[in-house]
DNA sequence: CCGAATCTGGATAAATATCATCCAGGATGC
DNA sequence: GCATCCTGGATGATATTTATCCAGATTCGG
């Protein structure tokens, strides 16, 4: 799995804490992190295109969440920056064994070995899914919340 | 996910319908499935590692199932060609936060980001280990398991 | 005992994906 | 107007995956 889902992570459940009363630039977060600030930027536009984020142009311009955090499930994250594919990708070999007809109804229905990957992919994304923003954000110690703050200039109003 | 998988299972479901009477060249096996011979090969060695296969040098050697199709989980495969590291791995980027001292106590406990990808992962390999490779020969057509029983010349004795 | 078949493991190369940087263009706020 | 900041494309560096080849060891069959 690409850096890049852990980066997201890190940099939405701080734009949980943060609110979003005023976006946060890319360059701002990269810093945070010690992250590649033009790299770090296209995982955020990823997850601006996927509709997690939304993006402001300009000064003071950054990134936001686009909805509450009980409304963006980790399952919507991971699969902004990897993409929808699935992990194991069936490539119907069982169709290149020599006496195989492509056309014959055997094939209709799915391989049994990608529906067996598919199932437990499947149970993957299900507790992907049931997992939110808002869930990670209550799970981090307070400190490391007041710390965020801190540091982006956020502890007086919050 | 590398394509050995893919590749592993159907040589692992083929070797459980033939018996472990006798062996099965890795040559064989690539030419049933139109695969590189010498690649297939490296993966059917990974599989003998890990204890899956047993391999047998020489002239009429070949790979066959090192124990019962209903005693290998899809888990074993998957672990044994992909490695047991998981898909999601923790950089600790919280602890490259400017403040943050590495000594502190709050990093003791595991980040909740990674702990929740984890649960995800273990949901994931929870599934893969409730399949075995019994149940997938099972569950693929018998006129797949003829086919290939004939191609490999086993349909008399079987 | 010889030779063909076969696995083992290392070296190597090709193809692809991931990670990363840079730049021109457009938008926004001061 | 100008500094800031996102957007998207082009490009390059690095790592991983895929693939090949070969020398060495082992076994079978004659």
């Amino acid at each position: 799995m690409s850096e890049g889902v852990e980066w997201g992570l890190h940099c939405c459940v701080t734009l949980a804490w943060l609110g979003d009363e005023e976006p946060v630039p890319a360059a701002r977060l990269a810093e945070r992190f010690q992250l590649p600030p033009a790299y770090l930027n296209k995982c955020l536009q990823a997850l601006g295109r996927a509709g997690i984020l939304t993006s402001t142009p300009g000064a003071r311009g950054g990134f936001r969440l686009a909805r509450a955090p009980e409304r963006i499930t980790l399952l919507d994250l991971v699969t902004a920056i990897e993409g929808p594919e699935e992990a194991f990708r069936c490539t119907e070999i069982r169709q290149r064994c020599a006496e195989a007809n492509p056309a014959s109804r055997e094939f209709l229905r799915p391989c049994a070995i990608a529906a067996a990957m598919h199932k437990a992919e499947l149970a993957w994304r299900k507790e992907l899914a049931a997992q939110t923003l808002a869930d990670l954000s209550a799970a981090a110690p307070r400190s490391a919340r007041d710390a965020a703050l801190r540091w982006f200039g956020r502890g007086e109003n919050d």
